[in-house]
DNA sequence: ATTGAGAATTGGAATTATTCCAACTATTGA
DNA sequence: TCAATAGTTGGAATAATTCCAATTCTCAAT
């Protein structure tokens, strides 16, 4: 059942270090070496890995890191809007360093995840909200046959 | 890691009993007690309850129903298109008998999901595809604060 | 009606993804 | 330099879901 987690809340800007337009630093993120690890991995190889596939690839460059500060750190980076979690239906969420709108075509055949740029997944896109609701964030996620899969069904 | 299920292919047409309007039967599903009972538990209150919580009000009627059978019944309801499934961020699935076009709305202070009614979840909404992609399916999903919980923050 | 094949159900075990925890380490600001 | 705070670690714990093997049910053909 469901159960309230007590988690400190995201504090914002505190002094960093880096370049000014060093995104991780600029964010206002204290940028550990493992976060800036993990970020990394999402930067260099942009196929919407899961925390698993993070973790095995930040160990290749940095054995000691572990899965739960892996874990960590993609949830410090998503609070910091670097990070997009994307989540597909029961399967582990992955993750993805594109802010730009964009939104998730997942492929039922590959189970591969290709970004859609498009204003799919702006506030225009939500339509009219009945009065009162506050819309923070919203997610727009398509399902279908990738270009691969959809030309090998002739 | 990922893991490739084999599950039987949903078999659609098969003779069934009930009424023409019925639309367990109408759809080609085979209208076990249980199949109908976890729908009529959706039906009957249209609150999005998880696997967990149909199980409680369904066992309510019919003690004898086991969670697995929840499970494959939802699943089932599912691929005949009778229910829509919810996933959200890190919590259980929730189900809806609302297939009509629409959204979900997701409190983030007071977690629960409201049915946003209009054209955001039509083919329109999703904007113009790359080249070969197949839409099958589209979802969209909000988040922010509820009427109820938006006016506590005055 | 009887039967046999295929479906559905059951309870419990297994798995998967994620979170929690307590001990340890690193960093920051006074 | 030191204390306070934040971050990391490994392992244990939890939550949601799936798997499995045994049983029961249903349908259709005899």
């Amino acid at each position: 059942m469901t159960k309230v987690k007590s988690r400190t809340v995201f504090v914002p800007p505190r002094r960093g270090r880096g370049t000014v337009d060093d995104p991780l630093s600029a964010s206002g993120v204290r940028f550990t070496p493992q976060r800036r690890q993990v970020y990394e991995v999402l930067l260099s190889k942009r196929d919407h890995p899961t925390a698993e596939e993070v973790y095995l690839r930040a160990k290749s460059r940095m054995p000691e890191i572990s899965l739960a500060t892996v874990y960590n750190c993609l949830d410090t980076l998503v609070r910091a809007s670097l990070v997009k979690q994307v989540n597909l239906n029961r399967t582990a969420a992955r993750f993805c360093p594109n802010m730009n709108h964009h939104s998730h075509f997942h492929c039922d055949q590959c189970a591969e995840v290709f970004d859609i740029d498009g204003d799919a997944g702006t506030r225009r896109t939500a339509g009219r909200l009945p009065r009162g609701f506050k819309l923070r964030h919203l997610e727009m996620s398509l399902h279908g046959l990738c270009p691969t899969c959809a030309a090998k069904r002739q």
